[in-house]
RNA sequence: GCCCCUGUAGUUCAAUGGAUAGAACGGAGGGUUCCUAAUCCUCUGAUCCAUGUUCGACUCAUGGCAGGGGCACCA
């Protein structure tokens, strides 16, 4: 319906759900002096699909349109299926998104969830609007954090990790120690070189089981959050790569020298100038996530590369895009980086732990045993809570903090994502309860326009402006007022053996539809029962 | 010191330069002989300050104030 509005008046007009619903279904700012001739232009291409067409005054053109065609739309929102809301926006492009990118060496903690959940809904939305999607993420298994993990591994005997967290707490004691202990600094400095270099076995094999024991609990929890990746990228892919494109520009005087490092001296463009490679010739992330870029390439040539990350790196990625253009200006125009906000939490038992870390693993725990109080079927439990988590990470705009207050959030009520679930489970059980119209006829269509309908047809318009803006919050909202007309509708109609049962069927298949559509977008796992 | 991000009801968040700034939580009151009350209905209450651009500013610009992050060999 907004491709036809725009096909009338041009693209570069606004068209937005009017503020107030009485003033009808679409709202073109179009100006004064311009309202009238527009007005005659969307009469002819909407024919008698709008019921009224009138100029609002300020430069308004509001559009109602007709009973039938609302009829139309949510019998097309049940009939389409899986396709009710995919968009053609990237219609045969090719985009690769990377996000969630571990450390190797470290447990996920809570930070991690937030770039996970936000990488893994943008991949969905983008793949609904055409596109073909790769999924990647870029692991720390190399480095001076890996140094100190493995230091710590050394000290206390153990040369068969076997769980991620032994290596999170190795990690930890020796970041302390690399901290508060010259002697220990010394020596991990000399093991960092040595993973480098690669030919001490014993300490490569130490290596190559800490990594594979905390990629194995990464993937577990990636598979909880209902996400996968098609390439799991590590620095120790780049390294090598990363070096040499690095030292190309040297030759060519987009590097400089200095202090014996190499640097991208990021002054002039108004960038911060950082090390790509160390006096003792190691690469720094800046020159490892430019070899990246060129792997990405070399993999899976693209036409669009996204990286999700935390907003702390928005400075360091604006420097590595300008060097990146420098060395090769085509890669880097097809990158866009995404920041995500941090995930805080409000005071309450699991911020108070003596400033320790919480693990992604512990917090997800939690909100399942929380789940759990009202949910015997633990499957249930746990799709009510990652859909709570998730729901809370994309419910604010990208790159915001989230401030996560457990006893709230917890709670499962009101403005949440088990709010949209439980919506969902009680429309599915009367479509499931009532006799089978789908396939009969509407013989009548009632007098009186019930709201959910004018809110289902507008989802593909919604799924498209998600995608575009890379804004998953849209789709939140627009699924939150969803659910509460259907809330609403559920809560004064009578469907099954009430007025005008056929169409209120009709009705109920269109937001189950929606509503799925939605959550899938979303990554939100959409239980059949609560 | 420089750079980036953020300031909206008591709280946590929305809002495509556009119409009367929208929810949730909290607070006050009410609703089920009936399809799942994790629900519904009513009331309550906000754009950090100043100047500017614009027909029109929460949104853009400049200057303040407040909070967070970043700024050469860590990621």
């Amino acid at each position: 319906m907004e491709d036809r509005i725009r096909k009338a008046l041009g693209e570069n007009v606004v068209i937005r759900r009017p503020p107030n619903p009485d003033f009808g279904d679409y709202a073109v700012f179009v100006g004064p002096e311009k309202a009238e001739s527009a007005v005659q232009a969307i009469r002819s291409e909407l024919g008698e699909k709008a019921s009224k067409i009138e100029v609002a005054g300020k430069g308004f053109v509001n559009i109602t349109l007709t009973r039938s065609a609302v009829t139309f739309a949510v019998a097309e929102a049940d009939a389409k299926g899986n396709d009710w809301g995919k968009g053609v926006g990237e219609d045969g492009k090719r985009i690769i998104v990377e996000y969630s990118n571990p450390n190797a060496f470290k447990e996920m903690h809570i930070g991690h969830l937030v770039g996970t959940v936000v990488g893994e809904s943008l991949s969905r939305l983008i793949e609904n609007s055409g596109a073909k999607v790769a999924r990647d993420t870029f692991g720390g298994d190399i480095g001076p954090n890996v140094a100190k993990a493995l230091w710590g591994l050394q000290k206390s005997g153990i040369t068969e990790p076997t769980t991620a967290v032994e290596v999170g707490e190795a990690y930890s004691s020796g970041s302390n120690a690399y901290d508060s202990d010259t002697l220990a600094k010394t020596e991990i400095d000399a093991l960092n070189q040595a993973i480098y270099a690669g030919t001490d076995r014993a300490l490569m094999e130490l290596w190559r089981k800490g990594r594979d024991v905390s990629m194995e609990e990464f993937r577990r929890i990636w598979k909880l959050l209902g996400t996968h990746f098609d390439f799991e990228f590590f620095d120790s892919d780049t390294t090598e790569i990363g070096l040499r494109v690095v030292n190309d520009g040297l030759n060519k005087n987009i590097f400089q020298k200095s202090d014996g490092a190499v640097i991208y001296n990021g002054e002039r463009k108004g960038v911060h100038t950082l090390v790509f490679i160390t006096s003792h010739n190691t690469p720094t992330y800046e020159a490892k996530d430019i070899g990246l870029a060129f792997l990405k390439e070399e993999r899976w040539p693209s036409d669009r590369v996204i990286i999700v990350t935390g907003n702390e790196q928005a400075g360091r990625f604006k420097t590595i895009l300008a060097a990146l253009g420098e060395l090769a200006p085509l890669l880097a125009e097809k990158i866009t980086h995404v920041a995500t906000g941090f995930l805080k939490l409000a005071f309450g038992k699991m911020s108070s732990r003596d400033g320790n870390v919480i693990t992604a693993s512990d917090f997800i725990k939690e909100v399942i045993e929380k789940a759990s109080e009202k949910n015997e079927d633990p499957l249930v439990a746990e799709q009510v809570a990652v859909g709570a988590i998730k729901y809370m990470i994309l419910r604010q705009s990208p790159g915001s903090d989230i401030i996560f207050d457990e006893k709230k959030s917890l709670s499962l009520e009101g403005d949440s994502g088990p709010y949209l679930q439980y919506a969902l489970v009680r429309a599915k059980s009367i479509v499931a309860k009532a006799p089978n119209t789908k396939h009969q006829a509407p013989n009548k269509m009632p007098e009186i326009l019930y709201s959910i309908e004018r809110i289902i047809l507008h989802f593909p318009e919604v799924t498209s402006r998600t995608a575009r803006e890379l804004a998953p919050n849209l789709l939140v909202n627009y699924l939150t007022e969803l659910a509460s007309e259907w809330n609403s509708f559920y809560a004064q109609e009578r469907i099954i053996g009430g007025d005008d049962e056929t169409h209120k069927l009709l009705v109920a298949r269109a937001f189950v539809n929606t509503m799925t559509n939605g959550l899938t977008l979303l990554g939100i796992p959409a239980p059949e029962k609560m």
